[in-house]
DNA sequence: GTGGTTTACGAACGGCGTAATAATT
DNA sequence: AATTATTACGCCGTTCGTAAACCAC
């Protein structure tokens, strides 16, 4: 089985073409890298990078493999946000501050829903004037805003719980 | 960074609903299977897997992750393939069977655009009578094989060059 | 006691950095 | 000479299996 570590060094490797540059961004030491990508084409079996000059290219092979990296990367990396996310809505607290109209019709509604979904949420809804519920979110004192600004079209800034 | 190994593990856990039986399948020990959990949930800071009487059950974000994970394994089994797929056009031997009428129609066409994507490629092309096509494939003697088997619809049998 | 999980321990491997070497401009 | 990549080496953490302990039916 390949390792994500390999996988990740291969895909900076081929953004910034370089063994160096790749070990910068990844804040590794060249060797490092250079060692990656050797163990990458003994795991696999396939010449992945050419020294051409004083650099080097990936071959087609590896271009292949790289782009493949980046999306399997990618989606662990989403994979462990979500699962943080997760989490955060396991508990903790909502403060949410809402102008009079929506505090009456489509906040209680949300409310209700993110309760359901959710149970260990600490939900808490403040009616106030727009321009003081935005106050609110900028100073921390809630998680969500919900106003108008216009006739059409409304504002919805929306923070995640901690 | 998760390691693929841990998620291969909780993969193969959120299958089985058991330590044990994800170990069998696995061809790793018991133990090994319920450090990688132990490891997983170290990582994640999340408690993925409850005892639950003398089995273990994921929580609800355990249950997550093992999706995300089986996706990501996933991902990764493809790429190693498509690889060794890719390896394989870069050089090998493709010898097609192919009765009269395709060998005279659809199959110059065909070569010729393989030829040109992998130029690596050695071609040969037989003219037989479609009963002895599909035996040369079946015999290992033919890596395609393209036969008309009715008026309307054709068969085309394809195994990839080694 | 049986079936299942976890903890403890030791061996082998992998991954990291620093230092030294090679190769190209 | 300067820049880039690789090889050599030592340290530490991870991963594995076996053996022992633990827990629930």
């Amino acid at each position: 089985m390949l390792s994500l570590v390999h996988l990740k060094v291969l895909a900076a490797v081929a953004r910034h073409g370089s063994v160096t540059e790749a070990a910068k961004q990844l804040h590794y030491s060249q060797p490092s890298v250079s060692h990656h990508l050797a163990r990458l084409e003994a795991a696999t079996g396939v010449k992945l990078v050419q020294r051409i000059g004083r650099g080097i290219r990936l071959t087609s092979e590896g271009q292949l493999l790289a782009r493949r990296a980046s999306e399997i990367v990618g989606r662990v990396d989403a994979a462990t946000t979500e699962l943080a996310a997760q989490v955060g809505l396991q508990s903790g607290r909502v403060r949410v501050a809402a102008n009079a109209s929506t505090a009456a019709t489509i906040v209680p509604r949300a409310a209700a829903a993110l309760a359901r979904e959710h149970p260990g949420l600490e939900l808490s809804l403040f009616e106030r004037h727009p321009v003081d519920a935005l106050a609110m979110l900028r100073h921390g004192e809630a998680e969500v805003a919900v106003v108008f600004r216009h006739a059409r079209g409304g504002g919805v800034p929306l923070r995640p719980p901690r």
